[in-house]
DNA sequence: CAATACTCGGATATTTTATGTCCGGGTCAA
DNA sequence: TTGACCCGGACATAAAATATCCGAGTATTG
């Protein structure tokens, strides 16, 4: 699991309580991360049509929807890539007892137990939305949030 | 996710139709796979005490108990670790807007949701034992391993 | 309208992890 | 006692994640 997507994750959250575009630097500095690095996240994150990208002088990311309309498996998606964690290299079909590939008509057993857990894993993930998150989260420390990404900063 | 579960669970389901010690090296050529590193993943099973490893001439590796005991989820902790796959490195710690560590009794609200998933994954591969996969092999397919492995194989 | 300052975006190094390999210690069989 | 075989942990290699830099573009601003 790629570590990235808890930056992203919680500048998702940030993005909630702000009403104009942010930068990518002003995120980083807020969580204390690597500014370049976290640029490559967001840049993920745009190219999934979550955030959208705003140049020039007053520039930076905003949330393209409502925040609740975000699901938290939308953004693991995003970073992390959409194709399954577990991938089946047909050994059924390789060594000394290898059977033909006509007879594979249905993907083999180990193959469907992983992809139903990694459902299971999706469905949960599909439940939680962004809002869902930021409404969790201390109503004083969403306030600072607020002002600390509206207002001037530190 | 580590390649290496797909390996650990076919050869787990290999022994399942095996009655004497099988070495690694004949799993790999089953499986026609790297018998050295195959020999990796088959340690961490014998460190899980999922099988049993004897030596000297006749020696390889068995089951310790039955199919029905043992769980996929048993099989990929031994191999790719019982630790969880998302690690919250407390960014809410960290930054200008940091929350003093006292406040910080429950954990915070990413690092939950992304738990609860993950135990979701974890019930969903706890749900299959080593003994329904056998189960579901084509019955031929396992007359073949079994007679290859008990016997004197290709 | 032109210059400018600030932003994102993709191409580029470095570090960590996973993958693959090797040889020594130990054990059972003969 | 001898021998051969097997497992176990220590050692290279390849892939991926992490971290970084510089160029392309746009709205501001004088």
């Amino acid at each position: 699991m790629s570590g990235g997507v808890e930056w992203a994750l919680h500048c998702c959250v940030a993005l909630t309580s702000a009403e104009a575009p942010v930068p990518a630097a002003r995120l980083a500095h807020l969580h204390d991360v690597s500014p370049t690095y976290l640029a490559k996240q967001l840049q993920a994150l745009s190219r999934a049509d979550l955030v959208r990208s705003v140049q020039g002088k007053a520039g930076g990311y905003i949330l393209t929807r409502s925040p609740a309309q975000i699901t938290v498996l939308d953004v693991v998606e995003a970073v992390d890539g959409p194709g399954p964690a577990f991938i089946c290299t047909e050994i059924r079909q390789r060594g000394p007892l290898a059977v033909p590939a006509q007879s594979c008509t249905a993907p083999c057993v180990i193959s469907r137990a992983m992809a139903d857990a990694e459902t299971a894993w999706r469905n949960a993930l599909r439940t939680t939305s962004i809002a869902d998150l930021a409404r969790d989260v201390d109503a004083d420390a969403r306030s600072d949030i607020s002002s600390w990404l509206n207002g001037a900063g530190a």
